[in-house]
DNA sequence: GCCGTTTTCGGCCCGACTGTTTTCAGTCG
C-alpha cells in the first residue's frame, strides 16, 4: 500500500467518525493524519523499518498500529467493522456541497437515502424539504451542491487557475477601488491543483467591492453574499472567494486566507499557549480583550515570535518549529532563474526557429538557453537522427557568434528505451552541451522493469538531466510506477540533474518529490519544455512548484551562469 | 486520537454565512 491508498483509508474513517457523532476531536486527530501522511516526503513502508512512524505529527500509538497492519496486510479490521456500521452509500452524500455528517444521517435514516441518486429524486419529490427544521430553501441548496459537483471541475491545475484569477481581479480593478488584491489559499501556496479560487482585498467600503465582485461578467451564480465576503461560481464551473477587510488588517486576513488549515491551527495552538488568540482580523491578547491588527504578514508572524514563513511552506508539516527557531530556509526566487534547461525548436516539434527561441529568452531577461529537441526515436516529433544533431549544432554555433551576452546551449531529449538504452550513441551525445534524458514510450511498465530503466540511462556518462522524471499529466495520466526513493539515490550517485519541469500540466517532480530529492542532495534542474516562445513565462509555475519542495536558488542547476552550469554537468 | 517549558489527563482554532429559528445548529474554509 503506498502513502496515498493509506491516506484515503483514514479520511474514510473520519468521514464515518463523524457520521456516528463521535468526538470532533477524534475525528479531526484522523484528517490531521490524513493531511500529514499525503504530506510525507517518503513512503511509511520505509518510515515502518525505520522504526520512525511516530516522528510524524499526528500519528500515535493507535494510527500507528493500523498503518502496520494495513501495510502488513492490505486490510484494517477497525476499517471494515467501521463501515459496517453503516448503510451502504451514507458516506458518498457527504461528498454534495452542503451536507455534512448531520445532513447525511438524516437522509439516510428518515428519508432512507442512500446514493447521490436517491438523494436527488428524494429532494425533487419534497420528502427532503418535509423534514424537521429542513426547508425548501434547504433542499434547494442542496440541489444546487449537487448539481455544482456534477458539473464543477473537481481540482484544476494551477496553470488554469491562476491566469483566471488574474483575469478576475483585473476585471475587478477596472469596476472599484480596491486594494492589496491578492490570489490566497491554495493558489498562493501554489499547490499544483486548485479546488476553489480564495481573493482578498483591502477597502474603505467593502460592501461596495463586495457587490462589484458578484456583479462580475465572470460571475454565472452568486453563492453567498455578505458584508465581507461572497462567494460565486464562474461561467467555467469554478468557485470564487472574495474576501474584502479594511486596509490596516490585510496582514492578518492574508495570513489567515492563505492557510493551509493544518498550518492555521498550529499555529493558533501555539499561540494560545502565549494567550494569544489569532483571527483573520488580528491578534487578541487573551487575558486583555485587546485586539491587535496587523498590516502585513510579516509583523503578524513577528509578533508571534516567528520568522517569515513563505506561503508555499505552509502545510502543517514542521515548519512553524522552524520558524521558531529562525532557520526556515530561502526558497528559489523566479529572478534568481538565469537560464532554460529544456527547451524546442522547429527542428523536432516545436513551433519556432532556434534564433526566435533564444531571441524571447534573451527578452526573458535569461543569459541562455538549451535547446534540446527531441530524437530519432520519436518519429512524431521529427526527432533528430546523428546527422540533424550535427547540422543543428553547426547552426547553434553559427547563431551563437551574434549574440552578445547571451549563449545557446546545443542540447537533445534523448529518448530512453524500453530497455534503459538511448536512442542516440555515446559519441554523438559526448559532443554536445547538455544531454536531457527522457522516457516518452512504454510508460505502463512494472516499477522495477521501469525503474531500473531510468537507473540505466542515469549510468550513462553523457546523460546530464531527465526531464519530467515521473511522466504525469495533470488530470490525464498518472505518474509512471517508479521507486522514487531507489531514483533520487541513483540520481546523487550519479551525479544526474532531474528536472522540474514547469509545464502546467505537468510540474513534474513535484513538490514532495523535490523535498525528498533535495534532502538527498540530488541536483535540480528547471526546464519549461518550451514547443513555442510563449512557453517560455511558464517557468514561474516550475519556481512555484521548486518553492513547494523547499528548494533554494542553490539547489537548481539554472540558477548558475552559463559556465557554472556547464562546470556543474557531469563531463 | 494526539500531545505535553502550564498537563501522562484534560485540553484540543476561529469566524462567516444560511436557514429556520426566536437563540442556534449545521456547514464551510
Amino acid at each position: 500500500m503506498n502513502n496515498g491508498e493509506v491516506a484515503r483509508v483514514f479520511q474514510d474513517i473520519a468521514d464515518l467518525l463523524e457520521l456516528k457523532g463521535e468526538s470532533v476531536f477524534k475525528t479531526r486527530a484522523y484528517q490531521k493524519a490524513v493531511r500529514s501522511i499525503e504530506h510525507l516526503p517518503v513512503e511509511l513502508a520505509q518510515l515502518k523499518a525505520e522504526g520512525k512512524l511516530r516522528d510524524v505529527p499526528g500519528i500515535g500509538e493507535a494510527i500507528e498500529k493500523k498503518i502496520v497492519e494495513l501495510l502488513d496486510t492490505g486490510h484494517l479490521k477497525y476499517y471494515e467493522e467501521l463501515r459496517a456500521e453503516f448503510p451502504e452509500g451514507v458516506v458518498s452524500l457527504l461528498q454534495v456541497p452542503g451536507v455534512g455528517p448531520k445532513t447525511a444521517m438524516r437522509l439516510s435514516t428518515e428519508v432512507g437515502v442512500k446514493s447521490i441518486e436517491d438523494l436527488e429524486r428524494a429532494i425533487v419529490d419534497g420528502r427532503v424539504a418535509g423534514l424537521f427544521r429542513m426547508g425548501d430553501k434547504t433542499a434547494e441548496n442542496i440541489l444546487r451542491g449537487l448539481q455544482s459537483m456534477r458539473t464543477k471541475e473537481q481540482r484544476i491545475p494551477i496553470g488554469v487557475a491562476l491566469p483566471l484569477a488574474e483575469e478576475i481581479m483585473a476585471s475587478l480593478q477596472e469596476r472599484v477601488t480596491v486594494r492589496n488584491l491578492t490570489p490566497a489559499g491554495s493558489l498562493r501556496r501554489f499547490r499544483d491543483t486548485i479546488g476553489d479560487i480564495d481573493l482578498l482585498g483591502t477597502a474603505d467600503d467593502a460592501e461596495a467591492v463586495i457587490e462589484a465582485f458578484t456583479k462580475l461578467p465572470q460571475v454565472r451564480e452568486v453563492l453567498a453574499k455578505g458584508g465581507t465576503k461572497a462567494s460565486i461560481v464562474t461561467h467555467t464551473n469554478l468557485q470564487v472567494d472574495f474576501r474584502v477587510v479594511p486596509h490596516d488588517e490585510f496582514g492578518s486576513l492574508l495570513q489567515y486566507f492563505t492557510g493551509s488549515k493544518q498550518h492555521n491551527i498550529n499555529l493558533r495552538e501555539r499561540a494560545l499557549k502565549q494567550g494569544l488568540s489569532l483571527s483573520e482580523y488580528g491578534i487578541t491578547v487573551v487575558e486583555t480583550g485587546q485586539l491587535e491588527k496587523f498590516a502585513t504578514e510579516k509583523a503578524f508572524y513577528a509578533r508571534l515570535g516567528l520568522q517569515y514563513v513563505p506561503p508555499e511552506f505552509r502545510e502543517g508539516t514542521n515548519e512553524i518549529a522552524l520558524a521558531e527557531e529562525k532557520k526556515v530556509p530561502e526558497p528559489i526566487e523566479p529572478s534568481d532563474v538565469k537560464g532554460d534547461l529544456h527547451a524546442h525548436s522547429n527542428w523536432s516539434d516545436g513551433r519556432d526557429s532556434i534564433e526566435d527561441m533564444a531571441l524571447a529568452a534573451r527578452g526573458h531577461g535569461y543569459r541562455y538557453i538549451a535547446i534540446t529537441d527531441h530524437s530519432k526515436g520519436l518519429g512524431i516529433a521529427h526527432g533528430l537522427n546523428e546527422e540533424r544533431v550535427k547540422e543543428q549544432r553547426t547552426e547553434i554555433r553559427r547563431l551563437n557568434q551574434n549574440l552578445k551576452g547571451f549563449r545557446i546551449l546545443a542540447g537533445i531529449e534523448v529518448d530512453i528505451r524500453a530497455d534503459g538504452s538511448l536512442d542516440l550513441p555515446d559519441e554523438v551525445l559526448a559532443d554536445l552541451d547538455v544531454v536531457v534524458a527522457a522516457v516518452h514510450s512504454a510508460m505502463g511498465q512494472e516499477q522495477e522493469k521501469m525503474t531500473r530503466r531510468v537507473i540505466k540511462a542515469m549510468e550513462n556518462p553523457h546523460v546530464d538531466i531527465i526531464a519530467h522524471p515521473t511522466g504525469r499529466l495533470l488530470g490525464m495520466r498518472e505518474a509512471m510506477a517508479m521507486d522514487m526513493e531507489a531514483v533520487f539515490r541513483s540520481a546523487a550517485r550519479t551525479g544526474t540533474a532531474l528536472e522540474i519541469n514547469a509545464m502546467p500540466d505537468r510540474l513534474d517532480l513535484k513538490d514532495i518529490h523535490i523535498f525528498r530529492a533535495r534532502e538527498l542532495g540530488v541536483k535540480l534542474s528547471l526546464g519549461t519544455d518550451a514547443h513555442a516562445t510563449e512557453h517560455l513565462p511558464l517557468m514561474r509555475f516550475g519556481v512555484g512548484i521548486a518553492r513547494r519542495g523547499w528548494a533554494g536558488a542553490g539547489h537548481i542547476l539554472n540558477t548558475l551562469t552559463v559556465e557554472g552550469v556547464l562546470a556543474t554537468l557531469k563531463r
